[in-house]
This record gives C-alpha cells, sequence and structure tokens, in this order.
DNA sequence: ATTCAGGCATACGGTAGCGTATGGATATGG
DNA sequence: CCATATCCATACGCTACCGTATGCCTGAAT
C-alpha cells in the first residue's frame, strides 16, 4: 500500500472528455443544459461513467468554473503584458479579442458564466475574481500610458463593460459593426 | 347568448397574477425558473387555474415576451423626445436610467430576456426589435446634437453595450463605481 | 329555483433528471 | 493464476415538472 505523496500519475485524462463536452453544452445551453444523463448520451456513455470520475453534478459544475478561472486568468496576464510605450496599442488589442467574431465560443461560455453567477454564489466569486484582474490589469496598461488613477479605472469599466455588452447584444452575429465603426468606439474608450 | 362584439368587460386580472409572478420568477432565476406548478405554489393555487387561462407554459412565455417588448418600446419612445437643444442631456438621463441602482429588476429582467434569447427565437426577435429602436432613437439625439450618421450609430451602440455590460457585470451592488467615474464615463459617450 | 359558465382543485399518466447500488469488463502486478 | 484497481453499464427509487381529464363551487342570468 503506498500510501506516499506520489499521489496522481495521470487520471485527468476521461475527466477532462467529461469537462470538455460540459463546457460546450454550457456555452450552447447554459448552466441548465448541463445534465449528468444528457451529456452521458452525448459522450455516448452512461451516468456509471460520470459518477465514477465526479462525486455529483455539483462537482462537475465546480470543475468547471475552476478551469475557466484559471485559463481566464492566464489569458489576461499573457495578454496585457507589452513593451513599454504600446500600452493603447495592446489595449485595443484586448477590445479586438473581444468584439472580433472570432473566438465566439468563448464569448458564449463568458456569458453563460455570468448568467449562470446571478443564482449562484461559487459562479460570482469566480466571476469577482476573473473581473477584478481583469480590471487592475487594463488599468495598470492605461496609468502605464499617462492616465491618472480615477480615469483609468473609468476607462477600464467602460472597456470591459462594452465588450461584454456587444458580446451581448448580437451574440454571434456581428451585423451592424463594421470595422471603422468599431475603431471608432474602440477609439473612444482608450482615448487614443 | 350574447354573441356581440362586446368581448371582454375585464377578464385579465387574473391572468395579469400570473404574468407578474412569471415576471418576477423569471428576473430572479432566468426562463428555466419559471414553472407552472412552482408558480402555482408560489400563488397558493394550482395548475388548474394556470391551464385555464394559459394554454400551456409556452403560451405564458410568449405573453411575458410581448408585454416586455410593448412595455420597452412604449418607455424608449417616451425617454427620448426632448426639446431642441437638450439631446446630450437626454442621452445622460438614458445612461442614467439604466446604471443607476435604482430600478435594478428591470435590468434583471432584461438580462434574463437576454439570455433567455440565445436559445430562443421568439425571444431573440423582440430583442432584435427593442434593440432596433433604442439605437434608432439614439442615434436621432447624436444626429440632433449635431453628430455624423455613422458616428451617432457607433456612440449609441457603445451607450447602450455599456449600460448592458455594466448591468451584468456588478448584479445589483453598485461598488466600484462612484459617482464622478459614472459621469466621466458618461461624457466619454455622449462627448459631451 | 334552475341553469350555466367562469374559476379553480384534484387526480392521473408520462417524461426527464439525480443519485445509488451493484455487477461486469479489462488490465496490471504479484 | 489470482487479486486488486480502474472504468463503465445496468437497474432501481425518487423527485419535479408538463399537460389533460374531470369534478366542485359560486355567482349571475333567466
Amino acid at each position: 500500500m503506498p500510501e506516499s505523496e506520489s499521489v496522481d500519475p495521470r487520471p485527468q485524462t476521461d475527466r477532462d472528455t467529461w469537462l470538455r463536452a460540459a463546457t460546450q453544452t454550457l456555452a450552447d445551453s447554459g448552466v441548465d443544459g448541463v445534465k449528468v444523463e444528457s451529456l452521458a448520451r452525448q459522450l455516448g456513455l452512461t451516468k456509471g461513467s460520470f459518477y465514477w470520475h465526479f462525486k455529483d453534478r455539483r462537482a462537475l459544475l465546480d470543475a468547471l468554473l475552476e478551469h475557466w478561472r484559471a485559463g481566464r486568468i492566464d489569458d489576461i496576464t499573457q495578454r496585457t503584458q507589452c513593451a513599454p510605450g504600446h500600452e493603447i496599442a495592446q489595449l485595443h488589442h484586448v477590445i479586438d479579442t473581444y468584439s472580433l467574431a472570432r473566438n465566439q465560443r468563448g464569448m458564449r461560455v463568458e456569458l453563460a458564466i455570468r448568467d449562470w453567477a446571478r443564482h449562484d454564489a461559487a459562479a460570482q466569486s469566480v466571476i469577482d475574481a476573473v473581473d477584478a484582474v481583469r480590471l487592475d490589469c487594463a488599468s495598470a496598461l492605461f496609468v502605464a500610458a499617462g492616465h491618472g488613477a480615477d480615469e483609468a479605472a473609468s476607462r477600464s469599466l467602460l472597456l470591459y463593460a462594452y465588450v461584454f455588452g456587444l458580446g451581448m447584444m448580437d451574440g454571434d452575429r456581428e451585423a451592424l459593426r463594421p470595422a471603422a465603426s468599431r475603431a471608432f468606439i474602440a477609439r473612444l474608450i482608450t482615448g487614443g
């Protein structure tokens, strides 16, 4: 009985299969669409498999949240690092990352989790943590570009409220927003 | 047997009771929380009452959507009329209407319907109609204030994306947005 | 008083989902 | 060859919800 601290060589292979399917369903149908038996049918498995990998449905949802939180924070910290003097350009890149039709899937996941957070404390906690990092990183860029702390915070809030509001208003179809309009709005937000 | 055209003296009293309860539940728990038997318990009634007033659950949801659509469009047309020369002030009033903590309930209904629209064509159609009126009315104010058509459309989109994005980001609790910050953001959006 | 329709309760069948219990299969190490 | 652990299927009980069928009650019209 090796009770040593060498816990797991690689036990997450099939667990991640469930996580991926759940994330996809979350993006497509919201958190209420993430159902154990529904996912099992989709994967060609049964509940027996699920309840071996997860204690219950809630454990899957918590794992989903944790995975998303870690991924988002990694993404933000990477995307907000730039050479001095290029802060505004970097902020424009952040805006494009969210408002471009590419990676529309990420936006759907985000919106689903935000809606979920309206009824679930754990989801709200993850949203709060991710938003705090986002606003801090964006504010740091604005400050590095020469703005005051208050203005930097205001512009950061406007930036993220805009990109998520836009993602909510034109779900996937990007009609009514030509490139010139997006560029004009981005300049208003960044002050560039 | 009076088969005349005098159809209904007042048959909507109890129907509206169901509609009000459904709207409240929609705001609190999303569309998936609007359940016939749950509403019946909440109202101290049973399904027998519900299925007398509504054909099925879908009829309740459709009535909900239609009621919201009519109310929103009335509200917009009223709120975007103003004396010449006061267009920017009127736009600031529109922003305050949404971003103020007051009538946070209206925001919750709005967010619930927007999330609902991601899976339901009827809800999406209502959202599209309301958004079109909103953007048109706001654009008309910007144009009356002297902006070009393209800039007016861009600023209107930024305005609504911001207020809904903000409503989504800080669900009800209005921390991190002091009055000075809100005023600064509003000036950026309106150009005032 | 009788009739009749509005308004609601009760009772039923059916579906979908959650969680548990248990057994089968495969593989790996002793 | 056997034992143990991993991974999954089957089967069960339970609950919540939808929609329908049907019956009760009350007030108003005749």
